[in-house]
DNA sequence: CTGTTAGCGCTTTCAA
DNA sequence: TTGAAAGCGCTAACAG
């Protein structure tokens, strides 16, 4: 069953003429007599040829596909980020080769290496929150493989672009709101220390307390450590029934600590936001669906897989000569006010 | 800055040996003296070298990329199959190519004809709902190119092995479920019509009904038309902001319809469970952390993807003269209860 | 155990 | 406007 395919030789041959011809005629190259060109197109439809996309990398030296690297599949953030990644990318030509660190600095380097090795033009990276060296991407970029880096990044990287938001900044802003709505105790649920994002968000919260005057209380802090939905659960239920005073408000590092704090509790017995109101991160749609719908920090997360797409693929067409400027983007976020506060 | 890439010869002629040595070496084939051998590797080593992926894959012939298309990316469910996929996958050294056809037939067609030039090895794909012809997969199939479908498949395609659930089955004893806790009025939320695994749950509700004597009253049915998740809001709640009876229960067709029902019903004043009971299709995490808990059919999304990519790299692996059995998986669904019934 | 050589399918000078 | 030929970097059959 599996045929031979067919190549630009075998149109050559049927049509008498030399394979570069062939070549340059379906690259509509102008060099080549329109009536020779229609001919190659008609037979090279009528043999049902297929160009190899293989054999056109090797001798061309690009391969039209962009590597993305992100932490886990699960997230809808990341998703949102490669969705936005895709919608630029197929734009311009590129197809995007995924793959997941699985939270993991040895598979974020496996799959760095493995990229190393010719498939992508280019790589799009969100680091870790185990990845506390960088040379793994430096190593990378020397070798004249452009990187964009974006969220989670703990360190700059020499010759890379990075594209952020400012997680102190919105987290600050998102405290500072409770503050205004005469709330006093406040907890803070955030996620593993080591990810820089939460840290980021975390220093956020500290600085509104700060500012307004209203002491910390490790009581009403909580840092989930569990890189598996069902843990995080446990960990905020367990967070709630325990604590010893009563929240009067939520700050969530993420959504799904927002609704997973709100689901705690409510079948504890609070009313939202009457007893406590609760602010999420991301607004990645399921904050709206909950019932009360859920105030969020809203993160341009479509918009930051654009961005990035952008930011590489110009990468990708420089001149190599030309010493392109690294930039760190910084995109905006927002208060979405919802119910829930 | 971008510096030439070591190559074979680059090693050879450091060596004094012969491009094809080192390469054997390099692939640790036993004819070479392992004195060689180590020579071979620690040069190799320190000149940095990195095979060419791409060169490789045109002399043998294989990529070990498989190409997935799925219809959306911001649906959990296929989300969940592509990490599936990705998990099989990576443990035989196959990466992934996902792109989206976004619940578009055009796009099915040129993801597939990219596909088509020799990127990947094979291929999985779940069809959209405009999917009605199949002879672009069959197509493919007749190149050479396996083919794996999963989900959604409208009409048995020859030559390509099928991995599905049983959409009737599940749909009938979830509504069975339903009508044995002495719920009469029923209400369906479907998604677009032409979508046969939507068809198939919309037949498990009828025949459920009809077993147990329930007339069917279409002012109970929906079936959602939009391929949007804000649309899909608005027109459920337009549905019950309009229903000419009180449903006791509500059978969605998706986890996200599930959410939405039950976020519009709560807001309209029903009590869940105690007015309506309400049970949603996937199981794909939202589920549990609404309030109340949601009742699913838990489709086995991530066993899917692994599935669906032990199918495909058998195949690959298969001598090629051997006429492989195309089959058709059907996986298992289960009811999981929660508070919502 | 190692080297020679002929591809893999396409692009791209260089010549004609 | 076209053709011949030299790669792109690696594999593998064949010969020694």
């Amino acid at each position: 069953m599996k045929k031979r395919r067919v190549k630009l030789e075998d149109i050559a041959r049927k049509l008498n003429i030399s394979i570069a011809t062939v070549s340059r005629a379906l690259d509509k190259n102008p060099r080549v007599k329109p009536s020779t060109r229609e001919k190659v197109f008609e037979t090279a439809n009528a043999m049902g040829y297929m160009p190899n996309q293989i054999a056109k990398s090797l001798s061309s030296g690009k391969t039209n596909i962009i590597g993305v690297i992100i932490p886990r599949y699960d997230e809808p953030f990341f998703i949102e980020v490669c969705r936005g990644i895709d919608h630029y990318a197929r734009e311009h030509h590129y197809k995007i080769l995924i793959s997941s660190s699985r939270n993991s600095f040895e598979f974020e380097r496996e799959n760095l290496i493995s990229y190393e090795k010719g498939l992508v033009d280019g790589i799009i990276l969100s680091p870790t929150h185990e990845t506390e060296t960088f040379i793994h991407i430096q190593n990378i970029i020397n070798k004249g493989i452009p990187v964009v880096l974006f969220d989670n990044i703990k360190q700059k990287v020499n010759g890379a672009t990075h594209v952020i938001i400012e997680d102190d900044k919105a987290s600050f802003s998102a405290v500072e709101f409770l503050v205004k709505k005469r709330k006093k105790t406040i907890a803070f649920i955030g996620g593993i220390k080591e990810k820089k994002v939460f840290q980021d968000r975390f220093k956020g919260y500290l600085k509104a307390l700060k500012k307004h005057n209203i002491a910390v209380d490790d009581r009403l802090i909580l840092h989930c450590s569990s890189l598996d939905r069902e843990y995080e659960d446990a960990e905020i239920q367990n967070f709630f029934n325990r604590i010893p005073i009563q929240p009067d408000a939520v700050f969530a590092c993420t959504d799904n600590y927002g609704l997973l704090a709100m689901k705690t509790l409510l079948n504890l017995g609070y009313k939202i936001p009457e007893d406590v109101s609760v602010i999420g991160f991301g607004d990645l749609g399921l904050g709206q669906i909950f019932v009360p719908s859920m105030t969020c920090i809203a993160q341009p997360s479509f918009e930051m897989g654009q961005k990035v797409a952008e930011l590489l693929i110009d990468q990708l067409h420089e001149i190599d000569d030309v010493v392109p400027q690294k930039k760190v983007i910084k995109l905006d976020t927002k208060l979405v006010l919802r119910d829930s506060t």
